[in-house]
Parts: structure tokens; C-alpha cells; sequence
DNA sequence: GCATTATATATGTTTGCGCATATATATGAT
DNA sequence: ATCATATATATGCGCAAACATATATAATGC
């Protein structure tokens, strides 16, 4: 069953899981201390968000050993899909997405996925 | 000082603004009384909706008589306009915009707008 | 006065938060 | 193999604020 646009939309009507999503949708998927660190916010707030966007579907987990990396869901419709995107673009340059962005970009020691299906 | 996306899509995120966010994409302006009927609610529900829409700025009011036009603002960005726009089309056909659009067309006595700006 | 639209009030529900704690997986020592 | 520990992530709980609704009433323009 696919997500109502009310959900959806409630989806990225707040700040944090919006910043995750454009995130998500500029560098694809990442494992949640990376999220942590971009957005330089708390672990039991963001696993909380995400946690919201698992269960509407908007996002996928896959664990790797410890860590699980969160991602855009494949099983979203194409123009849902494109929408997000396009808000990642036009946020891409703009507080405070752009600074996520940089911040994640030097993060020390970011992990690596062993092996992605 | 334009939207933040947060509070544009919390406008987008509940259903009954929705309907007419989407409404108004398909149709144009519309007075109030036109979207209650569309609708088929209850006109202080309808108005209060506007009435967070227009605080918002994703609409914008204009009164002819005794009536209240309401239309998507002119001030919004394009890609937002856009975006707004594409979701109109994606709902044109599913319910229960569908039947909000139905509804309108076959609205007796439709009020006209004198004159517009 | 009549039609149209807006708002006030009260109420029940939902939401986001911080904190503490639980779960899961990996690692190293015995 | 077992146990202890460390790291990464998820969740339960209590609270305050925000939200949506229905009913009643006010404001606006003819």
C-alpha cells in the first residue's frame, strides 16, 4: 500500500526528517551516526525520526553488522521520488541544508558498507 | 520573507488543506463557497483551513462582494508552484480529489468573479 | 435583514522532545 | 565456547505544546 500524500507530506513537514531526507537524497543512503553527525544532533532524536519515515515507507533500513544504513526507498513512485530530489536540489545550497551537507562531507572516519545488495 | 519548506509542507500535510491546495492547482481561483461545496464540508472548517494557508502565504484572498476569492499565491517560488502544480495532476484522477473536482463542475449557480485583478 | 465568510471557545488528539534504558552486534580474554 | 565489555541503534516514558474539530457567534458587504 502506498503512502497517502497527507503522510507523506507530514513526512517532511518537520525540520529534522526534512534535513535527513534532502540529506538522503544528495548522498544517497548513510548509516545513522553519519546522520547524527551532519546534522550535529542526537542519536535517540534522530533514530526517532527516522524510525517515522521507516514506517511510512519513505525510507529503507539495512543493517551492517552494528551500524544500518538508511536509504530513499526503491518503492516509492518515480514522481515522489523526483520530488524529493528536487527539494534536495534547491536546498542543497542553503542553510541549514547546505551546512548538514558539509559537515557530514568531513566527517572523520565515516564508515563503509561492507557489501550493499 | 518566502516559506520555509517545513511550514509549507505542514500546509501540504493535512488532508483537507490539501484537497484544497490541490483544488486550486487544477481549477484556479475559487471562492469559498465553491471549495465548501467542492469539498463537502462545513464552512468554518474550510474557512479556518484558508485562513492557515493564507497566514502561510500559499494562498492569497481576494474579496468581490460579499464572496472571498482564493488562489495560489503569485509570490510563491516557481519551483514550488510547480511542485504544487505536479501533485494537482498526480491526485487529478484518485480519490477523493477526484470527487472534490466532480463536485465543483457540477456545482449549481457557480458564483463568477467581476472583475479580475 | 440576508448571504457570505471569519473567528472565539472548548475539547480531544497528536506531536516532538529529553532522558533513561533496552537491544543488537562485535571483540577480546579466559 | 562463555563471559564481559564496548559500540551502535532503538524504544519506553512523561511532559508540554501544537493541532484539528464542532458549535456558536461575530463581522462584512449588499
Amino acid at each position: 500500500m502506498p503512502i497517502s500524500l497527507p503522510d507523506l507530506f507530514s513526512c517532511m513537514a518537520d525540520a529534522t526528517r526534512l534535513r535527513i531526507l534532502t540529506l538522503l537524497g544528495k548522498e544517497g543512503d548513510l548509516c545513522v551516526c553519519e546522520i547524527v553527525h551532519a546534522l550535529s544532533d542526537i542519536q535517540p532524536k534522530i533514530s526517532r525520526h527516522l524510525a517515522v519515515l521507516r514506517k511510512e515507507g519513505v525510507v529503507v533500513d539495512d543493517r551492517d553488522g552494528t551500524r544500518v544504513f538508511y536509504g530513499l526507498s526503491p518503492q516509492l513512485p518515480d514522481w515522489i521520488r523526483q520530488m524529493i530530489l528536487r527539494v534536495s536540489e534547491e536546498t542543497a545550497t542553503e542553510p541549514p541544508y547546505r551546512d548538514d551537507l558539509a559537515r557530514l562531507r568531513s566527517m572523520p572516519n565515516r564508515p563503509v558498507r561492507s557489501q550493499v545488495a
